[in-house]
DNA sequence: ATAACTTACTTGTAAAGTACAAGTGATTTT
DNA sequence: AAAATCACTTGTACTTTACAAGTAAGTTAT
């Protein structure tokens, strides 16, 4: 790691807090433009691996992408293991603390499928997020740990 | 305004979209590190002015903090009106759109409630976010409409 | 009435962060 | 044994941010 990330994995820590709001408190954890991309890839669409990641349509580049997982492991939101076979891969999943931004990620999937009239959101899954949320919030839990994929990317 | 503040507020048409993703066009639309604490000083803490979002603890910079207000008026999130009495003010406010953020605000603040050991947010206001969910929302959002303030900046 | 103050910004500049292209070294595949 | 893949790192130009200072319109105090 060099010295920027250790600049970032150092804030990360929040010796530099700004304030103990909670809302704060997740802007400095995941309050970029690319961490909450990397757990819905996580989240959702069963994405494991730093390819898998820098394959996303919204074509994160490579060294960001680099010193957000670093920042995200370091806050306890990711976790990075070897992969089972392949000795050139990582496998990166979710923590518990990550899983549990999962109803924080549902409300913002509602808002934005409400107000953007392009918003490549399921309906039925909307709906579902909707009506059934506990059910779903449990279902989604049930296929992370299972690592089954539930959904294709967007 | 100014080329910069131009191509912020053109890009806030989302003309330069990533994808459709509502992930992605929450983040192109708040996911910056200052829009959600402007959006909570309105929500919560009964801020108006842009006096007042300068003010919060976070210590927003000016020049931010104007391109950051342009940009949520664009996106309708935010509504700037002269000020009643006072014509050297003006007077911001949530839209329909920005008070409708406030479900994924309380998930937020649960989620840092429990994983921020010196998290500010008030232990009943937890305790009724988690329980009382939607009462609790009904609640604020009429506060909102009344102009009340229900809590303290923290 | 006028000077001092407040308000909502704008401007300038240095520092930090981001995007893009091109490596690198350790595997794995062909 | 060569070519490809994987998870990064490095270099550089560009963009964004942070901080300090200034400005114009409107209000308050004397």
């Amino acid at each position: 790691m060099d010295k920027k990330s250790r600049a970032i994995y150092t804030m990360g820590k929040q010796q530099n807090r700004r304030s103990d709001c909670p809302i704060n408190f997740a802007l400095q954890t995941f309050g970029d433009t690319w961490s909450l991309l990397i757990i819905r890839d996580l989240m959702f669409f069963g994405k494991t691996s730093y390819g898998d990641f820098l394959s996303s349509e919204e074509h994160i580049s490579t060294n960001i992408l680099a010193t957000r997982l670093f920042h995200l492991e370091d806050f306890g939101i990711v976790e990075k293991m070897p992969h089972k076979t392949d000795k050139r891969k990582d496998t990166y999943s979710l923590t518990q603390k990550g899983i549990d931004l999962l109803p924080a990620l549902l409300e913002i999937i509602i808002w934005s499928a409400k107000y953007d009239p392009q918003t490549a959101a399921p309906k039925e899954f909307v709906a579902e997020a909707k009506t059934n949320r506990e059910q779903l919030i449990k279902q989604i839990k049930t296929a992370l740990k299972q690592k089954k994929v539930l959904y294709q990317p967007l």
